[in-house]
RNA sequence: GGAGAGGUGUCUGAGUGGUUGAAAGAGCCGGUCUCGAAAACCGGUGUAGGCUUUAUGUCUAUCGAGAGUUCGAAUCUCUCCCUCUCCGCCA
């Protein structure tokens, strides 16, 4: 969320920021609140101060085994109007705090405006596409033929999105994640396992809540959400906490399977492994000093990038524009991966700068070397990367005439095969 | 799931209704001493919010969370959460 003070002192700025994202704005009334807030808070904060002293009196007289009947009295009215300002205070504190969870971040300065996908930029661009002189099948053909993924039996046993991968396709899929995991311990992330299911202040924290329920997985009885990215927990590790300046930067990363429930219909995203209810992924996250944000950002780009082209994936990077930006970013990165089977970009990686917003959510701050307040730190986090659509492009990539798929150099040693068929 | 014990500041740990924001010790920061360090000694050291003459200022809140009793709650009552011990179940 943002801070009420920025707010207070630069509401201009914020409405532009939110109108840029294209979502509704209540400013005025977040701005309202406070004041009432704060008018409330100065009468009821003069009254138990009088409460206090007057006690404190009473427990002298006391003391002294005088008699304090009518200091006591002249209680009576003080306590009832502290009683009915504080109530009055919690509804207006409750309503404003709502009202501060559904504002979104603003953007950075640096990010395009715009709201269509034409409007993001591509910033990058790295490797081609192979040139092969038969017509490339996509890749759920590839892997029916090959055996390694089942859709259909994965529709059977939990429903559409739930695929199964087998033999191979498995033994891909658990190379992958090796594989990003220790190029992210070459990067310096420290590996976690986070839980795979978080309660709802955690969903909150990172911003999952309260907008977005419907995302989520709920075991209602346990009020307990399936984790949608390793994001949710692993950034949550040092919620209400105040780091040291000289820990920053901390940086994790934490392969999860992702569960996202994906309401509604995506036309072409449909088949194969575009977009499911289940999926593997590798999360970066790193909890910085304010200062460098921008720069860590950039760093967590390279990160991701590096796996790309290590694979020899084809691929673009995006700088996406101020309406294609979630809730929570002021700036985000889109890597997407070329599928050859498809002819399509397809997203493979989101990398985000949430600069305070998280962590004030979460109360995650630092204290500044030598003296001085905590501060909040600044989160970052990036995919590094979401298995399924990197598994789609590689297969279609590497494919042979014959329907075969070679295995990229840097996976052998994982894999322990070279070629998939 | 059943029975019992308990949750206090960065940590250990006192504190069962009235100068307790909270003893004491440790840690940390600053200082004295020292060529330097250690030891010793002295001083300081939570967080959030409000107000104003923005200050070695002042007020409010905060002892797991929430509600209640009371003139007054870390201390009493209720609900919830969590931790520990024992029992049961179990990968």
């Amino acid at each position: 969320m943002l801070d009420i003070k920025f707010i207070r002192e630069h509401p201009d700025m914020v409405k532009e920021g939110i109108l840029k994202k294209g979502a509704g704005n209540n400013i005025d009334e977040v701005l309202n609140l406070d004041l009432q807030r704060r008018e409330l808070l100065q009468k009821v904060e003069v009254l138990k101060n009088k409460r206090n002293v007057v006690s404190d009196e009473i427990g002298k007289l006391k003391r002294e085994k005088k008699d304090a009947a009518t200091a006591i009295s002249q209680m009576d009215e003080v306590k009832t109007e502290i009683k009915s300002i504080d109530d009055e205070l919690a509804v207006i504190e409750k309503s404003l705090n709502q009202f501060l969870l559904t504002i979104p971040n603003i953007p950075h300065p640096s990010v395009p405006v715009g709201k269509l996908p034409t409007d993001n930029q591509e910033i990058a661009k790295w490797g081609e596409a192979p040139v092969i002189d038969f017509k490339p099948k996509p890749h759920w053909e590839l892997a029916e033929k090959l055996d390694i993924i089942d859709f259909e039996r994965g529709v059977k046993i939990s429903g559409a999105g739930f695929p199964l991968y087998k033999g191979q396709g498995a033994q891909l899929q658990r190379a992958l994640i090796n594989f990003f995991l220790d190029e992210a311990a070459k990067r310096g992330y420290k590996e976690i396992q986070p839980p795979l299911m978080v309660n709802a202040n955690s969903a909150t924290g990172t911003g999952q809540l309260p907008d977005k329920e419907d995302l989520m997985y709920v075991a209602t009885k346990d009020e307990l959400y399936l984790v949608p990215t390793a994001e949710v927990p692993v950034t949550n590790i040092h919620r209400d906490e105040i780091l040291k300046e000289d820990q920053l930067p901390v940086k994790y990363c934490a392969y999860t399977p992702c569960f996202r429930r994906e309401a509604g219909s995506y036309g072409k995203d449909v088949r194969g492994l575009n977009r499911l209810h289940q999926f593997d992924k590798v999360e970066l996250v790193k909890f910085v000093h304010p200062g460098v944000s921008y720069n860590e950002l950039e760093s967590l780009r390279e990160d991701a990038e590096l796996l790309l082209q290590k694979l020899g994936l084809h691929y673009h990077t995006l700088l996406m524009c101020t309406g294609d930006m979630g809730f929570t970013q002021t700036k985000k990165y889109d890597l997407e991966v070329w599928s050859i089977g498809q002819q399509r970009w397809l997203e493979v990686s989101s990398i985000s700068n949430f600069e305070s917003f998280q962590a004030r959510r979460m109360n995650i701050r630092f204290r500044p070397r030598g003296e001085g307040k905590p501060e909040f730190v600044h989160t970052l986090n990036g995919s590094a990367l979401a298995l399924p659509r990197v598994v789609a492009a590689l297969i279609e990539h590497y494919q042979t005439p014959e329907g075969k798929v070679i295995v990229p150099k840097v996976l052998h040693k994982y894999t322990g095969f070279e070629i998939i068929g």
